[in-house]
DNA sequence: GTCTATATTGTGATAGAC
DNA sequence: GTCTATCACAATATAGAC
């Protein structure tokens, strides 16, 4: 009960949250939860029933982040280019904010790619729908027509990739210097929707 | 000795690799590994002292099939339209033989990103010198100009991505079909290529 | 509800027989 | 070199006091 003020299932969310999402699930020990916390381990098991519910209590949380908006915007009713540049940026401001998930999601997808299927069918979204989408609009904006799903990935992959390896980039190219990372994702921006309209102009 | 048939030791770093790449650091156990060889715990750690160092032996071995390649063919005599075919032609056709480095690679930098330090080091490479190759033949060969970091993690991006997040696009975009993943990476080779060269065009 | 104590299993690692 | 047996410890999970 209590005033809402921190009710122990928030407070054991937000310290799993942030062990899971940086350990992955093996990397994670309900110990580790526990302590982030500021509890007892046998309270974890009281709220969430064991590390498995717990887990997927984040797991759904971060890949719902993820998933719906790329949706939400194709099926809007802005123009074609500014449906890419509103996607793009906005999608590289959310993981400027939240930049493990990305690496978090795949990690643990291919540990237990089945859970894909419960996820994918209660999102709602139809991939060829949004396939057929593009396409569409791929004839009326005056565009050089490819296929939509290479299109589709092609834009997921310049807008995560950068944020999954993460280490290897600011390492192997910015000699770890964490500011010129930024840097570079700030200007990613502008950078990433004009190299997709370019590539697609006729 | 022997005739080099099966020494125990490659018999280990085959099972080694199929285990850690598949399962990680923390996801596989000794025990995984001695199931696979098909031999007794104790003999991995009379060949390979102790986990880590067989885990490293692995994991700088899959690095090694990574990196290299990208320079080789950055610095090479080729025009820059050859170049970026041929890094895309070739780049995926490794990635198709070996998917699951990408993902393996990521996670576990993420998990210990100070191993880049040493590695980084030992490869010889500069990225300082890479990008300014990048700049200059950008110059010379007509083409809009752009960041040369963001054009490598564009490149980068565009052939490792759909490995790393295999388990989301097969099972999200493709319904879980394996076959329309395949095709899908085989048409993308010449796709990602006319991509890029496309968005840099003037 | 929240703690301590404990049961149980699995892990990396080593000792010692052969 | 290769095995069995075992240690020391960490993990998930539960029982039970308060």
């Amino acid at each position: 009960m209590s005033t809402t003020g921190k009710e122990p299932e928030a407070v054991i969310l937000e310290a799993a949250r942030k062990v899971f999402i940086i350990n992955g699930y093996e990397g994670s020990s309900m110990q580790m939860i526990a302590d982030e916390a500021g509890m007892n381990k046998a309270l974890l098991h009281y709220y969430f029933r064991n590390k498995d519910r717990l887990f997927e209590a984040i797991f759904i949380e971060a890949f719902g982040k993820m998933a719906p908006r790329l949706h939400q915007i194709i099926v809007s009713d802005r123009s074609f280019e500014e449906k890419i540049r509103g996607f793009v940026d906005e999608y590289i401001s959310t993981l400027i904010e939240i930049p493990e998930i990305p690496l978090f999601i795949m990690h643990e997808l291919r540990r237990n790619p089945e859970r894909i299927i419960k996820l994918v069918s209660s999102s709602g979204i139809d991939p060829r729908k949004v396939a057929g989408l593009i396409k569409e609009e791929m004839k009326q904006g005056g565009i050089r027509e490819i296929d939509p799903y290479q299109l589709l990935i092609n834009l997921l992959s310049l807008c995560i990739f950068p944020f999954a390896a993460r280490p290897i980039i600011e390492g192997f190219i910015f000699e770890g210097d964490a500011r010129r990372f930024d840097a570079f994702l700030q200007q990613r921006k502008k950078e990433v929707a004009d190299f997709i309209l370019n590539a697609i102009k006729k």
